[in-house]
DNA sequence: TTGAAAGCGCTAACAC
DNA sequence: GTGTTAGCGCTTTCAA
């Protein structure tokens, strides 16, 4: 393994000075045709590399243009998304991507966006895991640009894109009572989620708002995996006052209720899953677009990047009830 | 936004050399502790962080505890697994990962590697798309190491992580055959990806070795989208010589096939897919494990970051014949 | 135990 | 057009 060669060193091959491979380098004007060509047979012959670390050091004040990606799980499908469309407005503006994974660990998160702007990152999409981020501040004091995603921050006011969550749960439970059930159960994720306590809240505020009262017997939080709602719906189905439908607080419960659920009780998922439409019966789903979060996202932060230096603002993205057939299943009140 | 701070304002503040806060930045041994004291002080009321940039510029030779990381497309299910994986094997190395899309384009992925390179990346973990990879040589020379995953790079004898393309499609058509099956259809990608290439090759060797001659009327290539290869199956189904089974290349392919398959006809799809097992028929699949080999692809990469020397190595992850049912149907043929 | 000087590879600012 | 000088923020080296 070879030393990277330096510009000192394809300076010395072309005969010229370090300033003028500099120049040719980053295509400056007003260098002759032919020292230039010089320059470049050096550079090619040495194979030489312009060192953007020593770059960016000297061009303090001006950007890195690296931007950083902090999700809860790179492998989540909802995230990759979202990192894929960030990661495509990113190059159009010409900056590389650092991303990392949070696993929902506010201590992890807090070391890896430490190891983010140690590197002098230009900005930050950050799917917040609950707690503070307050710790945020001495970064975007300094100059970073933070905006969230997916879930919004405490302690701390940022730029957000988010959906409406309370909505879109409410607008699932209309649906449900528009085709006849009153007898609705909520079976969820962990409620210390953002979204899932948004959620959870817009299930109530529907049954409030249709003169229903709750039932805690047919509330389940903590669901983590499908097998868990499958095992939840079954034992509120075994119950005296079982449930007409269901609905679901993401596509991981609606997918655990859908294998368990018989043919006469209606169930609307939040957040659509692959193959939600092939599968029998199909799942209604409120769906959102993680592509189009990704992408807000990513055009906010460098709005912030290039100066806008406006308030933060909360963009909040729409969402889309699919009717599919498992949320058309009439109830008993049907008119 | 303030300017950041830096080991000198630490030290003015803490009334020490800027050595003396490096070495307390760096928790080196031989510091009196109130002096410590005093220049932890002064880091947190000046809200310092050491910037790694120059900190990297002024170790060189030393690494920069960055890898990249280059998929084809961070959106797809199979990557971003792969990605997630790899993203955890660097974190225990105190690594954090750059990461990016070549969307199958060989110049967007040397123009993604190359601001990768400039950057100093200790490694690089790379989904080559189709052709030649002798750019990566300069990256090499100077100390970059590369690993590929998935496919293998052509025009460089780079360390691999793939699986048994051909093998696994001789074992889903050895499955079919078992089964009673000779007229079986082969329906794939595109034919200038590698591993698809391997795959119909394992189609091909499988008919020969059990004496079925091929024909071309049931092979179909270049089928982007499950829609595609819906198509495909269903004018092959109404020719005069259907199939009566199929071998789809690949988790798309074989949920298109899926959509459009009569319940006499039998599929093996190669990679599982999310839902493979809940849909109705469920699908036999070989499946492959996305987050072992961004493990091993990981694994490799920092053994030769960490100095080992041998000879490149192609290592071969095993796959998975699950029967769910689709694979099962009996051919005509079945004794 | 602490500090001073030098320099990593590059570019801003100025001189020629 | 091209070169010289200085310095980005840090760490290596050596001296005190």
């Amino acid at each position: 393994v070879l030393a990277r060669p330096t510009m000192k060193d394809v300076a010395q091959e072309a005969g010229v000075s370090a300033m003028t491979v500099s120049r040719v380098v980053n295509a400056d004007p007003g260098v002759m045709p032919e020292t230039a060509v010089k320059v470049h047979r050096a550079i090619r012959k040495l194979g030489y590399q312009r060192d953007d670390l020593a770059r960016q050091l000297r061009r303090t004040g001006q950007l890195t243009q690296t931007i950083a990606l902090l999700l809860d799980n790179v492998a989540d499908p909802f995230m990759a998304s979202l990192a894929s469309a960030a990661e495509d407005v990113a190059r159009r503006h010409g900056s590389v991507v650092l991303i990392g994974s949070s696993r929902d660990d506010l201590r992890r998160e807090r070391e890896v966006v430490s190891a983010f702007t140690a590197r002098r990152v230009d900005g930050l999409i950050l799917i917040p895991v609950s707690g503070s981020h307050r710790f945020l501040r001495n970064a975007m004091a300094t100059g970073t640009r933070v905006v969230c995603a997916d879930r919004s921050a405490t302690g701390l006011d940022l730029d957000t894109v988010v959906i409406d969550n309370r909505g879109s749960a409410q607008e699932a439970m209309a649906h449900l009572i528009a085709h006849g059930h009153r007898r609705i159960a909520y079976l969820g994720d962990r409620l210390d989620i953002w979204t899932i306590q948004e959620r959870y809240a817009g299930y109530r505020a529907a049954l409030h708002s249709a003169g229903i009262s709750e039932d805690p017997a047919i509330v389940g939080h903590g669901l983590r995996l499908p097998e868990d709602a499958a095992q939840a719906l079954r034992s509120m189905l075994a119950s005296l006052d079982p449930p007409t439908a269901v609905l679901a607080s993401n596509g991981i419960v609606g997918l655990g209720v859908r294998a368990a659920l018989p043919p006469q009780v209606a169930l609307v998922s939040l957040d659509d899953f692959f193959l939600a439409a092939q599968l029998d019966p199909a799942v209604t789903v409120v769906a959102q677009n993680p592509a189009a979060m990704g992408t807000t996202a990513a055009g906010l932060l460098f709005a912030r990047i290039h100066g806008d230096t406006s308030p933060p603002r909360t963009v909040v993205l729409p969402t889309q009830l699919i009717p599919r057939g498992s949320g058309e299943v009439p109830g008993p009140h049907l008119r």
